[in-house]
DNA sequence: CTACTTCTTGCGACCAGCTCGTGATTACGG
DNA sequence: CCGTAATCACGAGCTGGTCGCAAGAAGTAG
């Protein structure tokens, strides 16, 4: 309903893998696209659409958006929320969920299978598949926390 | 950085403590806030800015947001983003997490005790204390995980 | 009850982040 | 190299939320 239809098969493992799932699922490989798939295999923390549009000056917005979504859909990046502000697009399948402070916005990347625990008990009570990673969780760092802590008394 | 400051006090458990709570605050108790108020100690459930609106014809809508934003720091209040679209409000201290289809969109409610574990294993391992709540958990709810697993084959 | 101060509201303009419609362009199968 | 569907660039538009400011109400002191 919301979220466009996110492929459930494993995420292509080298830039040569995505360029092929791209094609074979019937898009075409255009400089955008691929520029774009190139630098997700270089870089692997997470870009808001302004940073990446920063990268590549002479890609229009709307087709960075269209680009990431077409992506997306193939199962090549993958997108989560950080804080209130914009997305973050990073290579799917990074193995890591990203955790941040609500205070000084610092992002934490804790393995994902901290959380395998969780997802099997909510499958399990209520047959729901949680997909950690599109929204990140939030909170307070370390040093936040104790920053609040001493503000308070 | 990105939320407004959250009071980490416990959230006033009737409608008399949370006017009290503002008041002592140096709040003051207007018709917009007071409504509000009795809304969320009537209701359960989340509701969006928009469905507040519609709830308070007569509020404008920036009344509505600076209002929601003063109960929120007073602790009556939470937000929780849910899926790509707008956040909802309800009381704060619900002590559910909404947990979200996003093929569906239907909102599961589950005990926030479900989360205690993952909360103190982070907090033991990272420092960090996740405030989970404020992002919906996402994934496929039961029915939808289904449907799309008959699509594929 | 009145006067006064300060917080709050309503209004309109504005902003970020993202999406859509359209005609021009380009990838790629043949 | 051609035809044609997929993609792109450009501009307008949308949603969700915020801001500045003048007018209006809550609380307080007298």
């Amino acid at each position: 309903m919301t979220t466009p239809g996110k492929s459930p098969v494993a995420p292509p493992s080298n830039l040569d893998e995505a360029l092929a799932r791209l094609r074979s699922l019937g898009g075409r490989i255009t400089r955008a696209r691929r520029e774009l798939i190139e630098f997700f295999y270089a870089h692997d923390t997470g870009y808001t659409a302004e940073e990446l549009a920063a990268q590549f000056p002479d890609v229009d917005d709307a087709t960075l958006y269209r680009a990431l979504a077409t992506l997306e859909q193939a199962g090549i990046v993958a997108h989560a929320h950080f804080g209130h502000g914009a997305a973050t697009y990073r290579r799917a399948g990074a193995g890591t969920i990203p955790v941040v402070c609500d205070v000084c916005a610092t992002v934490l990347h804790v393995p994902s299978e901290e959380l395998d625990d969780l997802r099997s008990r909510l499958h399990a009570a209520y047959g729901f598949s949680v997909d950690l990673g599109h929204f990140a969780l939030t909170g307070r760092c370390k040093r936040c926390a104790k920053a609040r802590e001493n503000k308070r008394r």
